[in-house]
RNA sequence: GCGGAAAUAGCUCAUCCGGUAGAGCAUCAGUUUCCCAAACUGAAGGUGGCGGGUUCGAGUCCCGUUUUCCGCUCCA
């Protein structure tokens, strides 16, 4: 990473805590690790951020619908998730090159070396020993199979390793008031498995017919074991997401929709298409049968935003299985090669996830600019200047009296009851015209509007716009149509 | 979790060899001005992250701790 790059994230979260975008969680006491608060002009942009995709997602689909499901789940939910087992993994640290290894990934790189040397017994029976002592969670056990079998770390060559610990990326807590008799509960490491558990009181109650979505925004939480760079990555985090049910068979095809459609939606906000990527995932998780993210270029490089990942029918699957409850859609559309309806199957599903305080970075990272402007007068000044997109900004309109005598604010107050009911607006007289123009800039407020003397003879006013600086002037009346075009 | 760096006003930073903290910008009140950070007057804002130690005396030296950033690691 480059020091300028540096600096700019440095000075990017500067100005998020400066301007009341972000603020570190419990501050007077010292914060809060990776846990961050969003301030009066953060929570208008998140807020904007969220109703842009629910819209999107929801309004603009006919055969997408939403659901609110609450942060606790009964704990089975995450056994058949997988989370249970493949969220708490048992680690190792090598002592002399410091490198941590999980204990599973460690044991099966070294049964792929001994299948390499032709002994592919001895692999199988070191595979079946950890198996067995990760289901009993014998700790001690795993680490001496290690040390028995000689595994040497690749980068140091030596055992000397740490004891094994747990890292439990779930967050509990106790359900009941009394702690001895409660149960212990999760709090969800991620959103969809509330929309999977609720896909037949949906399709029914909706009357959904596949293919279809459920959109859903919420809380999430993981204990990272590293949870760092400002709000890219916190242990609270909010997602929004969507799972697309279709019939299988037809995975490809949405998969390579959903992808697209995606991709359309970031660059519709007129953020620039040579800051996204895709990466296509090659080693795939559990549940998937293609996953790619798309990347974003923050100002620590490219990294994920958004993922799409084609499920497969695994989570309605494995809910099926445990909850003994049938997870079928009776498809009543004609098969053209048997000519008798599809029938019964579980959906197969395409997922979207998109991390919204990752989105909110994007944004202001995309936004922040610190402008050189050469004057009339040949000499040069500067401002910083949030570029946020029109449709998400945090205010739509400042209204700005000239003075603050000769009647000028009553005339600004007319305009702003007439705008406040339609959009945030930001009323302010006192300072200079200039000054009020740049704190406007500085919290990415996209149009300004003057009231001056000529107000009072003709009732136009002058609109100035943030981006180009460029000033107009339009009639009072025509102002309000103008911010909703642009925002809407 | 390991290693490195850092923490002083809202922000960016000073404070020399250890002698009880300053500036610019921002904020607030007022005067004046009136279309791109104008000027003037005044005000407010700090137990120097927190806790301990050394010392006559610590923002400064030492230890611990918390938080942040960077590298490694992790992120199904």
């Amino acid at each position: 990473m480059s020091t300028q790059s540096d600096n700019r994230f440095q000075a990017i979260i500067s100005h998020a805590k400066e301007y009341g975008f972000v603020f570190q969680s419990s501050e007077i006491y010292d914060g809060l690790s990776a846990v961050y608060d969003y301030g009066p002009y953060g929570c208008e942009l998140k807020k904007n951020i969220r109703d842009y995709w629910w819209k999107s997602m929801t309004q603009m689909h006919e055969n997408i619908v939403g659901v609110d499901a609450a942060i606790f789940m009964h704990p089975t939910t995450w056994k058949a998730s997988g989370h249970v087992d493949n969220f708490s993994d048992p680690m190792i640290d090598n002592k002399d090159s410091k490198k941590r290894y999980r204990v599973d990934h460690l044991l099966e790189a070294y049964a792929d070396q001994l299948e390499e040397k032709g002994e592919a017994e001895k692999a199988k029976t070191i595979l079946a020993t950890m198996d067995a002592l990760l289901a009993k969670e014998d700790y001690a056990g795993l680490k001496q199979l290690i040390i028995d079998n000689n595994i040497k770390c690749s980068i140091s060559g030596t055992c000397n390793w740490t004891d094994i610990r747990q890292f439990n990326l779930m967050f509990d807590t106790k359900l009941g008031s009394v702690t001895d008799e409660a149960d212990t509960i999760y709090l969800r490491p991620e959103t969809a498995q509330g929309i999977f558990v609720n896909f037949l009181n949906v399709q029914k109650t909706a009357r959904m017919k596949i293919p279809f979505g459920i959109a859903q925004t919420g809380k999430a939480f993981r204990n990272e074991i590293v949870a760092r760079q400002f709000i890219f990555r916190m242990r609270e985090f909010e997602q929004m997401e969507m799972q697309f049910f279709v019939r299988p068979g037809t995975e490809g095809d949405w998969y390579k929709f959903w992808k697209e459609e995606r991709l359309k939606w970031h660059l519709s906000l007129g953020i620039p298409a040579e800051k996204y990527r895709y990466h296509d995932h090659v080693k795939l998780a559990h549940y998937a049968k293609e996953a790619c993210d798309i990347e974003f270029e923050f100002p620590m490089g490219f990294k994920e935003v958004e993922g799409i990942h084609s499920r497969s029918d695994f989570d309605l699957s494995q809910h099926q299985l445990y909850s003994k409850k049938k997870q079928q859609y009776f498809d009543a559309d004609v098969d053209p090669t048997t000519g008798k309806p599809y029938g019964n199957y579980v959906p197969y599903v395409i997922e979207t996830s998109i991390g919204l305080d990752r989105m909110c970075l994007l944004v202001m990272s995309n936004a922040y600019d610190e402008e050189t402007i050469n004057k009339e007068d040949g000499t040069t000044d500067s401002r910083v200047v949030m570029h946020i997109p029109e449709k998400i900004a945090p205010v739509k309109l400042a209204i700005l009296p000239l003075t603050k005598k000769d009647g000028l604010p009553e005339l600004a107050r007319e305009l702003m009851d007439a705008c406040k009911g339609s959009f945030r607006c930001f009323y302010e007289e006192k300072d200079a015209i200039g000054k009020r123009y740049r704190r406007q800039d500085a919290i990415g407020t996209p149009f300004c509007v003057t009231i001056d003397h000529q107000t009072k003879e003709d009732g136009t006013v002058t609109i100035r716009y943030r981006d180009s600086m460029q000033q107009e002037r339009v009639h009072m009346s025509k102002l309000k149509s103008i911010v909703l075009e642009a925002i809407s």
